[in-house]
DNA sequence: ATAATGTTTCCAGTTACTGGAAGGTCAAGC
DNA sequence: GCTTGACCTTCCAGTAACTGGAAACATTAT
């Protein structure tokens, strides 16, 4: 399998199939008398395993670490749960994180009443982080 | 105000308060004698605005963008509420896109005795993606 | 034979900073 | 007057995780 054929199967563009073993995430593949990089079912199996990992946010050394305990056969499920959860702690405080962004940010937009006046509680909002948009007087 | 003063008045590190002048999204400061940048409260609201405007996950691009607009005396509220809009878009996707995660990791670690044995739901699903974690036969 | 496509390496750029080194400045204390 | 320490300057390099592009070689199709 040329470096194409594995990309598409691992679902990763070929650039990036370079990079992760430039990098050593993942085994330098065997070349072809040409050079080319030559790739087989394992390899694209731990491509994938690379891919999904890092769509669940992963980072490239947590990758690193799951790697290697995906190639363990003796390793614990109990060290995997940990980086799982330690993940699934980041995720659910981003989400926090987002969603008082967004309730913020809503407001505003709310607010706005988005015409060719220059008024606009967005942009007052931001300059003066604790004045509310002012009100009638 | 030297840089510290102005970096603690507006919320950032004096780094960043250099970055800003260096890629020109504030004005560069006028300097002292000794070639010290010297901060009035006119340059501090800015850095604030910026500041609140990347707390709000806007880029710098849009940052530049929105400091235009906070500049300008005479721009619409409807420019304003434009990129507003899209961003508080692109938030709710985000956010629809971390609670899927948030999801199948949940469903993943729960599925994880995380005891000391090698069986490990987290592991078999990213290196098998399609098939659910094996029964007892 | 030639053209199109695939592959290689390498260098540079992206985003938004952050760290650190080497050196100049300022205010206080002795 | 001198030292100490805090503060300031510039510049270079590095981060994360790729991505884009150039120049050159290989393979395949017509």
């Amino acid at each position: 399998m040329n470096i194409s054929a594995a990309s598409n199967a691992a679902g990763l563009p070929a650039k990036t199939v370079r990079y992760y073993a430039d990098i050593g995430l993942v085994p330098a593949p065997v070349r072809s008398e040409a050079g080319y990089r030559s790739y087989d079912d394992a390899s694209v199996r731990k491509l994938v395993f690379v891919r999904r990992a890092r769509e669940f946010g992963f980072s490239i050394s947590e990758c690193r670490e799951l790697l290697g305990l995906y190639e363990d056969r003796r390793r614990s499920s109990a060290d995997v749960k940990r980086i799982a959860t330690a993940r699934l702690e980041e995720i659910a405080k981003k989400q926090r994180e987002l969603q008082s962004l967004h309730d913020e940010l809503a407001h505003l937009v709310d607010a706005c009443r988005g015409d060719d006046r220059p008024d606009c509680p967005i942009i007052d909002s931001l300059g003066n982080p604790r004045s509310e948009p002012r009100m009638a007087p």
